[in-house]
DNA sequence: CTCATCCTTAACCATATGGTTCTGAAACCG
DNA sequence: CGGTTTCAGAACCATATGGTTAAGGATGAG
């Protein structure tokens, strides 16, 4: 599986999506990370398994405790990957410019 | 499957990343989009469906051809999921934030 | 050393995915 | 009308995916 394969297919799953979210700020362990979700606890460990092979997080030990960790590379690569694609297409992407445009100008 | 989901996934192929990246350019027929693969053209087929129920793509007839034809929206949502993201997060996206840059100063 | 805690792994299951071949529908060509 | 071209759909197959429960490894606490 190349790179972005794994990353767009990290990203398409939703509970993966909330992981990364509930990430953003820092450190979790599994069982925080579990605790919004209604699936078992395996399961969420899957899915950073996912997000470990994709490289979207990285993983630590605290005692007993699992850390998880984002990493802002793939996400970098994803971004790029569409920006690049609209570089070489003829039509512009219209409200995304404009989104562009005020994330430039609250710095 | 919510909207995020289904175009994440459909980007998560890389046979449908080089079939969008041939329709950069305008419409194509699937005999056409299917050449370049190793695939046969059902496979082609399928893989048309889930860029247009992702809303990648749309599609129309001229003649016994069926032509496919980009659509902006999807990508754009993925690009703002991913920017938004980032905005909520305390990193920055360093060089990405430098190809943006690259990009607003070539109008 | 023993035990509890936290999490991973194994085994299993149902469904989705990506591929194939074969068949047939839809539109033009003569 | 009949044939050709272009493509979609059906049926099938192998593997991947996302979930479960049950068992067990690793670390810290007593």
């Amino acid at each position: 599986m190349d790179q972005l394969s794994g990353i767009f297919s990290a990203l398409a799953d939703p509970t993966r999506r909330e992981i990364l979210w509930a990430l953003r700020r820092g450190e979790a362990t599994v069982a925080e990370l579990a605790a919004p979700f209604s699936v078992s606890q395996p399961a969420v460990s899957k899915h950073l398994k996912v997000l470990e092979q994709a490289g979207l997080i990285t993983r630590s030990r605290r005692g007993t405790a699992r850390l998880s960790r984002l990493q802002a590379a793939p996400l970098k690569t994803a971004t790029e990957w569409l920006i690049d694609y609209r570089a070489y297409w003829g039509e512009s992407f219209d409200r995304l410019d404009d989104l562009l445009d005020e994330l430039k100008e609250q710095p």
